[in-house]
DNA sequence: AATGAATGAGTGTTCATTCAT
DNA sequence: TATGAATGAACACTCATTCAT
């Protein structure tokens, strides 16, 4: 019927489009995240946004697409701001710790719609759950690359690549889910280091360590 | 009011009581799991359990009180499986493997369960959140125990032991969480073998790596 | 199908269907009076009553049963008890005193089943309906023959005594129906003196005054 | 929480409100007065009034809160109706006179909700059957008022002016609570009148009677 | 005669969605 | 475009009644 990715507007004027889309997803998504997707109502909705209930049907064909476009939204932000983070980054090494922080910095900025990714995938439609998952496994493949090259280049020992960078989504994801017990342990600088002290530094090899040193040494002196 | 951890019953005999209840909460596990607690109706329930609707509140307060045994019970299950999987092993590393093994298992045994408790944990009242919370924490001091000893017994050299300890918790959590994405790629052992290669073996001492060994022959023979 | 003023009963033993529907009709009574038909359930009559669910279906065939069973006992009360008041009263005056005083005194003494009367007639089958409803015109036939005696009698002037009569009734029920306003101001006695007062002695002749005076001196002496 | 004496709603535009509210009243009333007001369902009374369930929803916050406007519509009726009947008129004896008629007549006008009145109140939340009370002494008050000016102005003799109030209110209301006793002996007029003769007129003073007289001459004239 | 677990129709209430303005 | 009043299907929960024991 309607591609999986997309959303139907009855509007026309594109630029309208994008702003009302973005202003109705953004409480949406504040919502969604305090109380769940079926706590939230579309009055709710409509009433943080500050605009009419009729107004959002104009937008979006139902609330299923309203989750949906505010999911999608998360997944974007991690396709965008990771590799807008590796830009000029060379080393592997150095491109793979940046990726790490990258990502945990996106889940700190999106912490409560990282929550609802967990809670309500299930609660879209087939297809669109799907997607969803697409854009996750597009987002590892990021972190994935970033791994192998560190690898390939001599920087990390030879691991299990697809598994270890689980451990790395999923303490990113952890910032988010686990927030409750980590935000007043750990800085959010603090837990990217000791993130790459646990699931980067052990793999190093004397080459990487050598590499990781510098880099160490030419961020302190930035800072 | 209520305290937080007890469900109130109409029907006295305790040992309906545990019977019904425990085939409400199977019926409910199932159904919250596949389709989320605001899609399941108690229609649904009663007919899963081929029982009447008002009977399920004979045995539970409200549509909450099943939410929230099936979640209890799911960490019932981590604190009572993860000690008995431990029961006569000494050595602290092997412990340590013991648990983290055990947890993976638990994790497969309740895999739509543990899903669950990602999903809908929001979705219960205030306190009995937080009596999960609590539950969730207990289960995780588990874990912390076997790693501190292999530290202190010099099986593993110092580590941010709370940080690896959620680790573990969301490595065992991600065989639910991704299964989609892993288990066609591992079976259950291999998965558990390849997290300790990851998360274990890259933290051993000289005289950990040792101990580690002696095991793995010890099991290997055994197989 | 059935007569509208009898309830059958599955129990055949005549002296244990007597106590049991006593029991239940006073704990259905208290219930039904202090929070109505509708808000009272059968399990709460059960435990009032302190017997099972199942055993008030043996007595009684529905809900309604145990509500008319109610209200007949009120009306039972007062057709017992004004003419028991009257026995061995001779002069129309002093029995139309006594009438009213004894029909105070029984709503005195049913306050709350008074108050049910008003409330939950409607709440019957029809057929029972006008079964109580025939019960109160009966009641009020022996105030009317009280009255009709004391103006027959020449000690009361010619008034429109069906309509007296309803004001004497209200003025019974009121006891009842208002005691949050009346019951501060006045003991039972002081009410039903004043109640004389107000529509007795009024519509006496002189040859009515001179007995009243007669009783009023002989009931000093009484008390 | 919220004053007891206020409804909210969620529509806005208030002659809307208005009208709506009078049209769901309007139907409500004719519901809980013919069956009560828990066997009237709120499917009832949106079917009767012609609208959906929903929108009673959007103006009332509950059933109990339909039913809480239609006993204070009946109470408002009576303290506007009453104090109406009596504009212009000047003479103590004419006035009470007035206020007994113009309750009776209200009573018609109302007579299901003024039943109403005695079945359903307890239904209410406490704080809203004080509401209710008030209203009612509010009302009595202003009989009060008349009676005491007669006793004042010498058109009646002292008499305990708190109890005949009560009475004439009873009177009033009998004319609904017992309609299917009066109505097919006395048209409204004749029960009005007589109810004067039995509750007034032997109370009245040799000045009260002499201007008793003169209003009744006067009024036939008017007839 | 007595129990109380089990039933399921029926209720109040919510909320996604529509549509007249 | 935008509004928000109106709709009604769907849900959680209750409770009179039954029936196996």
């Amino acid at each position: 019927m309607s591609t999986p990715g997309t959303v139907e507007s009855v509007v026309t004027d594109p630029k309208l489009v994008g702003e009302r889309r973005q202003q109705i997803v953004s409480a949406a998504t504040k919502l969604f995240s305090e109380q769940g997707y079926y706590s939230t109502t579309i009055q709710h909705i409509a009433r943080e946004a500050g605009i009419s209930v009729g107004l959002i049907y104009q937008y979006f064909r139902d609330k299923d697409d309203v989750l949906f476009l505010s999911l999608k939204l998360v997944l974007e932000t991690y396709e965008n701001e990771i590799p807008a983070a590796l830009e000029g980054i060379d080393h592997p090494l150095e491109r793979l710790c940046a990726a790490i922080g990258a990502y945990c910095r996106v889940v700190d900025k999106l912490r409560e719609a990282t929550v609802l990714t967990y809670r309500s995938t299930k609660s879209l439609r087939a297809d669109r759950r799907i997607f969803i998952k697409d854009g996750e496994i597009r987002t590892n493949r990021l972190l994935e690359a970033c791994l192998r090259a560190c690898i390939a280049g001599g920087h990390l020992r030879p691991v299990n690549d697809h598994l270890l960078v689980y451990q790395y989504v999923l303490f990113a994801h952890a910032w988010a889910l686990k927030q409750w017990a980590l935000r007043d342990r750990y800085s959010l600088d603090e837990y990217v280091e000791e993130g790459i002290k646990l699931l980067v530094e052990p793999f190093l090899t004397d080459k990487g360590r050598a590499a990781m040193a510098r880099f160490k040494r030419k961020q302190r002196r930035r800072d």
